[in-house]
DNA sequence: GCCGTTTTCGGCCCGACTGTTTTCAGTCG
């Protein structure tokens, strides 16, 4: 088994404990164990597995280090099949209802014998959850609302779609004279590709008026909550959005905590209470002593000197972590380090590549992207339009590939744009790993981007294969959108990362972040280790559209959360070194010329 | 199940909210 399929497993087992009652603590030994394989390569997985030294990982210890062992040579664990035999199914995804854990699905599920969701409405409507000991009329409207929910909100959304709808929601919020401060909070402030709901944090001393604001913005559907300190509220589009106003001297802590993650909080805490300190979102407090946190915290009231998130890491001995690191991903220990790297930001970047044009399937000319991107303020501009075997997209042949290199010098020439333009293809890698076009045609390009878009149910060794052949073959410049993905939608198809990885950087071949927010491909999990072993990033938008090309900020966001700086970017480099990198690339592919 | 500069056992982050009970358990983030 891979490590993904391993870290399933392993968090299959922690839900599984979880309904059954289990320790805690035990449950998140397991996902945590999951989350610590994400993060591993998996080379490193199969090296430690071979040597035995799986538990020398911190967060592993012997019982985690057996059953990987066996999953990972025997694609099997007895303890799981066991465990999972034990169990209805249907029990697992009662889980998603709010307000329902382990605790009361296990007490409907030995009560009443209820194993599904479908079973446990029926029991509602009955009226016979209600009637058991702990549960009551309002549990039992509770979750029917949310059986009913599940169904009409249940999913995530799209990072991009969320930002955009809480841009304008936050300016109005900073715009109001009793708000003091106003931040984003939540995985929308750590720039998760996807998020479950917006969080809105505000520091004032006059709450109401926020909140009367807040609830009356012209795209509310629905309150669902409306206190003092705390408004919900479901928006047209189907997310929830939530408010929580704090005291300004709260604000800091609040912003930490309600920004998480989860797991980088727990660190945080334990951190905190490694050095006499007590943290939690009303402030960083003595743990000894009398009273809980909040208590202190009001004791010492305003006489914190913690004014700003820097100030707060640095309390605990830490250089600032940027949001989008706080994953619980081993952050603090190179925060303690102050070795955190310095995160690429939008404003390096000086150009984006794999764009396309009506040529193919695009909805502007080349003419409107050129004057797009120059809008924008970047210094260049790639085209990359789809090759003949894409016949859905409209794909060029060899003649009007051509043609279009010639508009596209003739363009530069005409010097037009401020924008330079550079020539390339989105080139499709057939099935068997071979390119779209002949080197001859591909020599005359200026780069090259290869893609697969076809045969996509091929499985993980033939898929890896053939995508190496592509990055093996000299023309190539980059890998666009590595495994297909479409957030929300359908998973990418298997790829051993790893050896797609080393291929690449052992034949310098770029592996682009595609910034189409549906997309966001390479994945931020794998960009940290990859660009330590020299990989170089590409941030492409995969534009169809002008309005497309500033999905740009959406990459930018994967490449920060990947640890990615400006230097390993090519995107962010000035167009002489691109040119430079573009023309050493074709000279090593035809050295005789 | 994991972990250790109070180490091999006994802890494990912290608080709010809700609904059910009358002092608290369960759930959530």
């Amino acid at each position: 088994m891979n490590k993904g399929e391993i870290a399933a497993v392993l968090n299959d087992i922690a839900t599984l404990l979880e309904l059954k009652g289990e320790n805690p603590f035990k449950v998140r030994a397991y996902a945590n164990g999951a989350r610590i394989l994400e993060a591993l390569p998996e080379e490193e997985i199969a090296r430690r597995v071979s040597e035995e030294t799986l538990q020398e990982v911190k967060g592993i210890g012997e019982a985690l280090a057996q059953k990987i062992a066996e999953l990972h040579t025997t694609g099997k664990l007895e303890f799981f099949e066991k465990l999972r035999a034990s169990l209805p199914p249907g029990l697992r995804e009662m889980l998603e209802i709010p307000g329902l854990g382990p605790k009361k699905i296990k007490a409907v599920h030995e009560q009443l014998a209820v194993d599904s969701i479908m079973a446990l409405e029926a029991a509602c409507r009955e009226g016979r959850v209600a009637a058991l000991a702990g549960f009551g009329e309002k549990t039992q409207e509770k979750i029917l609302e949310g059986i009913a929910n599940r169904k009409a909100y249940g999913q995530r959304h799209l990072w991009a779609e969320a930002f955009a709808t809480a841009e304008p929601i936050l300016a109005g919020l900073r715009a109001l004279a009793q708000v003091q401060q106003a931040e984003h909070a939540g995985s929308l402030r750590r720039r998760m590709e996807t998020v479950g709901d917006l969080d809105f944090l505000v520091a004032t001393e006059d709450a109401q008026p926020v909140v009367d604001w807040f609830v009356r913005w012209p795209e509310v559907k629905e309150i669902t909550a409306q206190g003092a300190t705390k408004a919900s509220v479901r928006l047209q589009s189907g997310i929830q959005a939530d408010l929580r106003l704090v005291p300004p001297e709260q604000f800091v802590f609040a912003l930490h905590h309600f920004t998480g993650s989860k797991e980088h909080n727990v660190q945080m805490r334990q951190r905190a209470l490694a050095r006499g300190l007590s943290m939690s979102e009303w402030g960083l407090v003595p743990a000894e002593g009398v009273g809980t946190a909040k208590e202190k915290a009001e004791q010492m009231g305003r006489r914190t000197d913690i004014t700003s998130e820097a100030e707060l890491f640095a309390a605990l001995g830490l250089q600032e972590i940027p949001p989008e690191l706080r994953e619980g991903l081993g952050e603090i220990d190179v925060a303690e380090q102050r070795a955190l790297p310095c995160l690429v930001e939008a404003k390096e970047i000086r150009g984006v590549f794999h764009n396309h044009t009506t040529e193919s399937d695009g909805h502007n000319t080349l003419e409107e992207m050129v004057a797009g991107a120059q809008a924008l303020g970047l210094d260049y501009l790639g085209i990359a339009d789809h090759s003949k075997s894409s016949v859905q997209a409209r794909g060029l042949d060899e003649t009007r590939l051509l043609a279009q290199v010639a508009a596209i010098r003739q363009l530069n020439a005409s010097q037009r744009f401020a924008t330079h333009v550079f020539a390339g293809t989105e080139c499709d890698i057939l099935p068997d790993g071979r390119l779209d076009f002949a080197d001859e045609i591909l020599a005359q390009l200026d780069y090259v981007v290869v893609a697969v878009h076809s045969a996509f149910r091929q499985g993980r060794e033939e898929m890896t294969a053939r995508l190496i052949r592509a990055i093996e073959n000299p023309y190539t410049t980059m890998l666009a959108h590595p495994t297909g993905r479409l957030l929300l939608e359908r998973p990418g198809y298997e790829i051993d990362f790893d050896r797609v990885i080393d291929a690449a950087i052992a034949h310098g071949v770029i592996i682009e972040i595609n910034a189409s927010p549906w997309r966001l491909d390479l994945d931020w999990r794998h960009w940290r280790r990859a660009a330590e072993r020299g990989l170089l990033c590409s941030i492409n938008p995969d534009a169809h559209t002008v309005a497309q090309l500033a999905y740009f900020h959406a990459g930018v966001a994967v490449a920060r959360k990947g640890w990615l700086t400006r230097e390993q970017m090519l995107t962010s480099k000035p167009l002489a070194e691109v040119r430079k990198h573009f023309a050493q690339r074709k000279q090593r592919a035809q050295p005789s010329s």
